[in-house]
DNA sequence: CAGACTTTGTGAGTCTGTGCACAAGGTCGA
DNA sequence: TCGACCTTGTGCACAGACTCACAAAGTCTG
């Protein structure tokens, strides 16, 4: 079993990135049960997924299980870790230090897998000096200078939406190279910056339409 | 151009449901703009998609467009809206008054279209009666009369992974058709109940698998 | 040491989603 | 009324993701 270098294989599917992060808390969860080895139908269980899913995309990463037996939990998870460059320390921006900026700062769990965060930030002058999360609030003027030094490579976007897209382009200009968006808003960034964006009007709109459905199955007269 | 009723035409994928949203929040825009009629193209610029997944996505809906001149925007934010079933009043529940659940009881703009929070629980009796956003914190153990006697239909659960499946099983229990999730944890529910979630550790770790590629980029020799 | 058993890794087929390109259909000016 | 022009709606080809089914590869028992 020997471990591939980061990058030098075939790439891996956007589907199945997003699935490694389900793959890995499974397997923190076998670990605290002291389970050592893992077969793909358990894992699938504990992930909510299927287990021909599971097999191939596990596969993308190398041939790390064992056939007859299945994987063993431990060497999975450092590999899955790895791959996600979990075992690097990420440390983390946050823009906006109203009520969604600071529950994001107080998330536990935050700073537990490399994601460390290094500062809170806010436009307005009155929220400066604000003690969150064990953290001072500084002023957005500084970014540039909080990124750099602190050598930030995520930024979390917790404002109003009007201000998204001037925050987004301060974080890229001074080289934050990810960015996690929260506000409902079209932010637009250069191609080689990722982002991702968490929306939670868009997530209650997505549920209203497949709860209207239902309802309507229930009683069809109601066509408004 | 006659209105189809609701759910009586071909099937609407997956997908073009998710991006329904982002055409409502842009015709909202541009209706405060003064515009009257929109153009695929300028709509898709507005959402951050391209032209011709705009007119496949809006003609599921029907043929709301004239050919030659676009679409009436007031008209098609209508027809969008009840799609998603934005006409109706959904009253919300949010489980968990900790930093997350206080800070999506405020959420601004929330209740603005349709969703209206009306009950914020917790299990923990220290925080009964607190005040948040206009609301004093229920027992948990109320759920079920607060669900049915308010009409609830949509429940948030925003409390630490390991109270996730118990909330959950206690809305489905109550009549909650659809549930958004923010705990960092798998939760099973009947297939009759839609369930969304939103989880920032697996946000976090997929920007960090493209950072992590990018960094390699610049540098190959980390291969760590 | 052989054969039954278990579980991985993957080829092949299917389904879903995307994007191009263009005919159909409508407007507008002369 | 006619023709130039514009924009929608959609057929088609392609790409990505999912699932099945099974050969390959290992373990374990007698």
């Amino acid at each position: 079993m020997a471990e591939r270098p980061i990058g030098d294989r075939r790439r891996i599917p956007e589907a199945t990135v997003a699935r490694l992060p389900l793959y890995y808390r499974a397997l923190l969860e076998t670990g605290e049960m002291g389970i050592a080895t893992v077969s793909s139908e358990r894992l699938a269980e504990l992930a909510g997924v299927n287990a021909a899913k599971v097999r191939k995309d596990l596969s993308y990463l190398g041939s790390y299980g064992t056939r007859g037996v299945g994987y063993d939990a431990e060497y999975l998870l450092h590999q899955i870790a790895r791959e996600l460059g979990l075992s690097q320390d990420w440390p983390v921006a946050i823009v906006g230090a109203g009520n969604l900026g600071q529950a994001l700062a107080n998330y536990r769990g935050f700073g537990a897998r490399g994601f460390r965060v290094v500062a809170v930030l806010d436009a307005d002058p009155r929220k400066l000096g604000l003690e969150v999360a064990g953290l001072a609030v500084e002023a957005f003027a500084d970014l540039d200078d909080i990124v750099v030094g602190r050598k930030v490579t995520i930024g979390i976007i917790a404002t109003p939406g009007h201000a998204a897209q001037e925050v987004a382009d301060a974080l890229v200009a001074a080289g934050v190279g990810s960015i996690l968006n929260f506000a409902p808003t079209l932010v637009a960034v250069p191609a080689e910056v990722s982002m991702r964006k968490v929306d939670l009007a868009t997530e209650l709109q997505i549920l209203s339409f497949y709860q209207l459905r239902r309802a309507l199955l229930d009683q069809p007269r109601a066509a408004r």
